[in-house]
DNA sequence: ATTGGTCAAAGTGTATACACTTTTAATAGA
DNA sequence: TCTATTAAAAGTGTATACACTTTGACCAAT
């Protein structure tokens, strides 16, 4: 874990608390349609309702909680419309994202991103429930890492709330375990990078959120 | 002014100081560095101070502001780096969007883009105060309605916070009016979108978004 | 004149209070 | 037994209170 003082990053304990409402919701710690009531969590993270509501509000713009005004807020449970539309974004996204890391790209980068894979491949090996949930994690921080790697912090944190909210519809929709060669897809888009072969790195990585996506089973659901 | 009851959208007390906030922001009513006292604009309003807090975050998490602790929110003061991180996101994202728009275009969505543009040329004739705002909010809108024809409400209001964010950018280090002829390189992307030329329009799209970014003049501001 | 220090004023951060709404449960009537 | 009514409980939305931090001004000492 990273504790490393980031300059602007606030580890308020707002954030803490969004932190660890993203990674119950992401994790299906906390099921879509669970209701959230404050009084509850301010409890248990011993603060008061006003901390609670403004990590809430900070949730809900993410699109992991939804609230309902004086019913309170309820993890989201995104429609297949919704689903389609935010992969969507995240492959147009991901697919300008690697074609502008190709152009640039350095062999520190590529070094960074196969240690990265190390890590995702040792998480994949165990299957308690701590490591479904940091590997729902290194998943995501793959694609956000390429991100920071190209110096775009701006684009890192977009794509960081955007694969949260993927990570929910997948874990929603999904009819079977869905990602699981994701780790291996990851490896093949490296290796595009290495060669520094733009198209077949973007039709890699198009592939790659096709197959999250189509591990979905968006019939299994009533909206 | 529209209040027509929308089903998601919260007409809440807090969106309405986050809608003028930013309008107020990005129109450089209130310039680059302004502090925001919390008592002072709940009085505006007629608030009390939680509310306009919940707004202040809600801004600070769209990079128009940035809260320091203990200290307040100033109106953002983007770097030059930072403004190259979110042209870059934006250019990333419309190049994909322009994409997809050619790919499932209908005369339906040309002619209401080429209305949208009409409704720009007429506010570009006036240069009154609230012409200007206006005409920035038209701008930033054309961007915008091309995603919501798509059906993709989640592309919309994340290109709504993006584009903000440059606007208050393209403001702050304006060297001249800059995107002075934004509204005819609208033109020239619609014809391109109606004769479904995928190259050319995302080239168009890219240039505009190169043309708003060149108007640009970092040295003239000390980081 | 300049630096350093102290104190009041202003402002932020969090908790609490209270009004209003929704939910739940219980009771009465059919 | 089922439905309708209504009162209590739970919960949300906003305002206020209060402690702590920063800011700014005044004064003393060099």
């Amino acid at each position: 874990m990273f504790t490393a003082a980031q300059p602007d990053s606030t580890p308020s304990a707002t954030h803490q608390i969004v932190t660890a409402l993203t990674q119950a919701i992401v994790t299906h710690q906390l099921p879509p349609g669970t209701k959230l009531v404050e009084q509850k969590i301010a409890s248990q993270f011993g603060v008061s309702r006003t901390l609670v509501r403004q990590a809430l509000f900070q949730l809900s713009q993410h699109g992991l909680i939804r609230m309902e005004p004086a019913r309170g807020a309820f993890v989201a449970t995104p429609s297949a419309d919704e689903a389609r539309q935010v992969f969507a974004v995240r492959r147009m996204l991901e697919a300008e994202m690697v074609r502008a890391f190709v152009r640039q790209v350095s062999l520190a980068q590529i070094r960074t991103l196969k240690t990265h894979v190390k890590s995702e491949k040792a998480a994949l090996g165990r299957n308690d429930p701590s490591a479904r949930a940091e590997r729902t994690q290194l998943l995501r921080d793959f694609h956000v890492h390429m991100a920071e790697l190209m110096g775009n912090q701006v684009l890192a944190e977009l794509l960081a709330a955007l694969i949260s909210r993927c990570s929910l519809i997948t874990l929603m929709y999904q009819s079977a375990r869905a990602a699981e060669h994701s780790s291996d897809e990851h490896v093949q888009i490296i290796d595009a990078l290495a060669a520094k072969d733009e198209a077949l790195a973007i039709r890699l990585m198009d592939e790659h959120l096709q197959h999250v996506q189509a591990g979905l089973d968006f019939a299994s659901q009533a909206p």
